[in-house]
DNA sequence: TACTAATTGGTAACATATCTCAAGATAAGT
DNA sequence: ACTTATCTTGAGATATGTTACCAATTAGTA
């Protein structure tokens, strides 16, 4: 008999994971389809999304439900926040000290049981402020 | 000749303004369809999506755009945080203080031009909490 | 090598959001 | 109140993002 619900070392997975590994913008499911691809042309969108969602589910990678309709999928697994740009949608690692006070502070204004906060900055990326298009930026 | 663009107020728009003041929750477009389609009952669901749009545009309201995959519109424009339950969904208010600071803090950290952040905390909501199913919890 | 269950690729189905456009409604002037 | 110009609506079509289905293939084990 077989054990139970071992997560199997295909090539696609492995390739998903090295593609994710190697770039520090947090991929859509659909721009990581397109790295991925590029090694294994036949591999289905379907593979690639199941995939992501696997391995964000036993914690191998982080998937990101930021702003914007689209999930985003990140390699970086400790715990770190994330700037987006309002102009074109990408999204980077903000490197400041986690703010562990507020989920205390959190607790206590409301009746939820809190397990965690993400911060997400939002703002203008080197691309899209250096043509300063006048836009109306709430928040 | 007549002004430029002033957003008229039509039966729709003053509606669905309405039902989204009487919440707290803090509903995606299909619920405030569901809610404004009660009292009319002929509302397309464009012309929600559109309003919603339009209004949050003009800053009337806000737009949501946090964990999950929907949009999410909130009555109350002034800045504050919000929680969301890894269950259900839902999504409160949280009021805590404004982390102003935070976002010089980001600024020395990217090279992005800061505009502003939003805080999501994650956890279980009231309901939710009471029967404390095992899930897995990341972040 | 052969077996068995997990996995894949291709496609269809689904969910969410936007677009199109004729018909209807609003605001301003008469 | 009537007219006109323009904005807005409703209904369906379309676009985009994600998941489900299933026969064929493959990884892991004996």
């Amino acid at each position: 008999m077989q054990e139970h619900n071992p997560m199997r070392i295909t090539t696609q997975r492995q390739i998903i994971l090295e593609e994710l590994l190697k770039v520090t913008s947090h991929p859509t499911a659909n721009e990581v389809y397109d790295m991925v691809r590029k090694r294994l042309p036949r591999i289905g969108l379907g593979t690639v999304y199941r995939n992501l969602e696997l391995m964000s589910e036993t914690g191998m990678i982080l998937k990101l439900e930021v702003g914007g309709t689209q999930k985003r999928f990140d390699a970086t697994v400790t715990p770190h926040y994330h700037v987006r740009c309002m102009e074109c949608g990408r999204v980077d690692d903000i490197k400041i000290p986690i703010q562990d006070d507020i989920n205390e502070l959190a607790a206590e204004a409301c009746h939820y049981q809190i397990l965690g906060h993400h911060i997400e900055f939002t703002g203008l990326c080197g691309d899209c402020g250096k043509s300063p298009q006048q836009k109306t930026s709430i928040n």
